[in-house]
DNA sequence: GACCGCTAGGTGTACGTTGCACCTAGGGCG
DNA sequence: CGCCCTAGGTGCAACGTACACCTAGCGGTC
């Protein structure tokens, strides 16, 4: 199968969507991975990977976008809890201009095909 | 490196995202693979890589969403015209209704970031 | 105590998509 | 002929993602 198939449709969130959507969260509040597993489908997921998402804090821990630390917890298992680094917020910034882009692409595709669509009602 | 470096954003439009612009573009009207090519700039590409347009017109072509015939020109190679299928303007509809789906997640996104924005602006 | 479920974090890996480079071939032109 | 432009196409490696699976702490209950 090369682009998707018929039956099933493919197209989803952009490409590294996850990155952003976790930089924002940790700029609204410090927090761990197992909350941010939720709160991210306030953003658009129905369902994000655990690996994929722990993978992402990771690496941008190492990047020097967030900064962890372990916090024992009183109840269950110690916690990484994140928070944002002065760069991280400047990476934020940044994506979240991209993102504003590709939302204007978005809609501008979606006007084009409710132009598209009304015409196609006309002829019928 | 897992999931982009801090120099380059490479937050991009959405997974699988030329395949409806193709559709779209082809819905609009007929027209052949080197044409789409500079048609996909106005949908939010910068630039497109022609092998992977030529694919995804190959694989839509295999699926039925099109259909390809080939047009001898009167000056230069001949062109693979493309016309989109019943089935191709079905798919469509529905890829038009999930890429809405993303455009509302992003402007979540965006207002929440706008929020955080003003937020930090009292602060100062 | 043994077992089970929940929280919390993590690794291994295969797959699909993407991006980059490179190739064929026709036609116009100096 | 050599060169550029149009038009279509292939090969391949890298990246992101999805899916499965694993460790370990703590609480409750049989």
């Amino acid at each position: 199968m090369i682009g998707g198939s018929t039956d099933e449709v493919p197209v989803g969130l952009p490409r590294n969507y996850l990155r952003p959507c976790l930089l924002l969260l940790l700029a609204e509040g410090t927090s761990h991975g197992y909350e941010l597993l939720d709160q991210v489908s306030a953003l658009g997921y129905d369902r994000v990977d655990p690996g994929g998402l722990y993978r992402c804090l990771r690496a941008m821990d190492e990047e020097g976008l967030v900064h962890s630390r372990w916090e024992p917890s009183t109840s269950g298992p110690a916690r990484r809890t994140y928070e944002l680094t002065a760069e991280g917020r400047e990476w934020l910034h940044v994506v979240a201009g991209s993102l504003a882009e590709v939302a204007r692409s978005l809609s501008t595709y979606s006007r084009r095909y409710q132009a598209l669509a009304e015409q196609h009602d006309l002829v019928r």
